[in-house]
DNA sequence: GTCTATACGAAGATAGAC
DNA sequence: GTCTATCTTCGTATAGAC
């Protein structure tokens, strides 16, 4: 297909982002992870590395924010299935695999990867704290909550992996349940 | 001083990986922040840039570690200092610089920059859980309460640098310090 | 302990043939 | 749309003079 070798290198760009960073993640790397052909670079992507990074973080941003937000799920199910989905993608990998938004936006340097990491974040946040909102939880106690567990589930993801244990992150999807709960009721 | 110019690289190394990563900052960008002399690298460092990457993180981590804990302090005021701290750096470098440890950890390839920055975070997280403990809380509550609060401030500080804003870190520390209220009263 | 010079490879980017 | 070849720059590392 046409774009196939496009969304290869994309896909292929996201893991190794999550694995080593964007700053340790080269153009071959990406050639030889996705088996796309040496000469075509620069035609799927004339702007050449900025380009990829910034698509990929992009798409990555927009999968993530897909995989957050339910229309149907109330704000303690997209905390826990964000939580969730995570702790099953560190060990399906072995802990090899983090959060392409956190390996972009530590890249802060790079505009190309933390602009697009930043408009992804807003995004969930934006998403959590509404449904936060129609849950009855007045402003600005919603925006809090929302940055709360973003940023717990997000620095979990980080710890759990450095520790190769699925622990922190289950005991702050825990602890953030009970927050969750006890404001809700 | 003898130490003088090892130092400066290890402070100048700490600083760009805070600022860029650490894929990112180069042994030239080092040398060019630190004003060291381009010869003398190899024989502070004789095992090239990996030993530098580790020492710089050792002792960023030493250095965290020891601002997060004061002997004196209860749980919750370490978890408020700890972000206060934060805070206070990412307004004095205009967003710029975020945690160290973070920066290592997120290059999880890199072994030489993911271990050192493990051993930090379990160091840290070991002074909280024995504050908590010593302040009458139950493991394994303990624990996840600890787990907690880092995780939040360490996603925190990711967020709050993306969004040139100290708010997702001031939220974030309120609610931490509701929590621990909560808890400890 | 610091300097210059340089080797060596990796990485980004471009050109021109097919 | 893909291939090979090549150019340039950069990054790590080493050698040898001072």
């Amino acid at each position: 297909m046409a774009t196939g070798t496009r969304e290869a290198m994309l896909s292929s760009a996201i893991r190794l982002f999550r694995e080593r960073g964007v700053g340790d993640t080269s153009f071959a790397d990406v050639l030889a992870a996705s088996g796309a052909p040496r000469g075509s670079v620069y035609h799927h992507f004339p702007g050449g590395k900025k380009q990829l990074v910034s698509e990929a973080i992009r798409s990555a941003g927009g999968y993530v924010a897909a995989n957050f937000e339910r229309s149907t799920d109330g704000p303690a199910e997209m905390v826990d299935r964000f939580a969730r989905f995570y702790i099953r993608e560190l060990e399906r990998t072995d802990y090899r695999e983090g959060c392409p938004l956190m390996a972009a936006a530590v890249a802060g340097a790079k505009e190309e990867a933390a602009g697009p990491a930043a408009n992804a974040f807003s995004q969930i946040h934006g998403a959590l704290t509404d449904s936060l909102t129609k849950s009855g939880v007045k402003e600005p106690r919603a925006s809090s909550l929302a940055t709360l567990a973003i940023s717990a589930i997000e620095g979990a993801i980080v710890l759990s992996r450095t520790e190769k244990s699925t622990e922190p992150l289950n005991q702050t999807r825990e602890e953030l349940a009970q927050i969750y709960a006890s404001v809700l009721a």
